[in-house]
DNA sequence: ATGGGGGCCTGCCGGC
DNA sequence: TGCCGGCAGGCCCCCA
């Protein structure tokens, strides 16, 4: 589910009630989400203080004041829910615990952290702060794609002598973090750009111009608070919005949007997973 | 190295 | 109503 924009909606949304607070229980309810949790982990979480809420990639980071950080992937289906009342803000009072509910975080302040995930494909660990990037999850991730180190020349390297597809190469987590189905199918509609193009054959002021494309998409999204489409939620459990302007995405046979194109909007599969594109504004 | 496919899970929706 | 196939925002791992 989540990509970049709706995992940094939810760590904007997490950070008033966890940073700076301790957190005063964990519980954890089963053994493991995608792979096993680290051991004892309720206990390492128990009485630590959230220094700082960070994102890289999909992960939400969390620095504790014991030198370690806990890390947080979404996978598909995952929720970051607060409840309880803290300042005083927040609709939900009084959490009956639910199905899925895997790990529990209770802060000093009275919120409530619910970890929520049905398919299980997110995932938690705890890691040394320091050198963390060489968690073997955060290793080999690419540049965010909002920060300095992304320009053009990062995609002209990843492009250059692929054969793969266009879209199969931002979706590589090692070459730009942060992008996923949705918001590489958007990026490559308002590039004009096929998603079955060849990557190593796409002009290279075409690659260049993907760069302020993709930081729009994202910006404009994580604007919009994220996407929601079934199972998205921000942490105070409202919806995003930025599904509402989808261009492309999940509008197989409507208009495309496009002023004066007649053509209508078509799904493909590529590796398994859908594309949506306009085949005539993308070549 | 690179590209493609399988698999991990649950839930929902449409068709019969 | 119920069953079945297909589909879903991610990503690791294995194979050719």
């Amino acid at each position: 589910m989540p990509e970049l924009p709706e995992v940094e909606t939810v760590r904007r949304g997490l950070a008033p009630v966890m940073e700076g607070q301790v957190i005063a229980h964990a519980a954890v309810n089963r053994p493991d989400l995608r792979w096993p949790f680290p051991p004892n982990m309720a206990q390492r979480l128990t009485g630590q203080r959230v220094l700082q809420l960070r994102r890289r990639s999909k992960y939400i980071l969390a620095d504790l004041d014991s030198g370690e950080t806990l890390l947080v992937h979404l996978g598909m289906s995952g929720r970051m829910l607060i409840s309880g009342d803290p300042l005083g803000q927040f609709v939900h009072n009084h959490p009956t615990p639910e199905k899925h509910d895997h790990v529990m975080l209770d802060m000093e302040n009275g919120a409530r952290i619910t970890f929520n995930d049905p398919r299980r494909f997110g995932a938690m660990d705890l890691l040394p702060t320091a050198g963390q990037e060489q968690h073997k999850l955060l290793a080999g991730i690419g540049p965010e794609p909002l920060g300095n180190a992304f320009g053009p020349e990062v995609l002209r390297a990843a492009f250059t002598g692929r054969t793969a597809p266009v879209k199969s190469v931002l979706l590589d987590q090692h070459v730009v973090a942060g992008l996923g189905n949705i918001y590489v199918c958007e990026t490559l509609y308002r590039a004009g750009i096929h998603p079955a193009r060849q990557a190593g054959k796409v002009a290279a002021g075409r690659v260049a111009g993907l760069v302020p494309i993709i930081r729009e998409v994202l910006e404009q999204a994580i604007q919009a608070g994220g996407s929601s489409l079934k199972d998205f939620r921000r942490a105070d459990g409202e919806l995003g919005y930025f599904q509402h302007n989808f261009d492309v995405y999940g509008r197989e046979g409507d208009d495309c949007r496009s002023p004066g194109c007649t053509a209508k909007i078509r799904r493909i599969v590529q590796s398994g997973r859908s594309t949506f594109y306009c085949p005539s504004c993308q070549r």
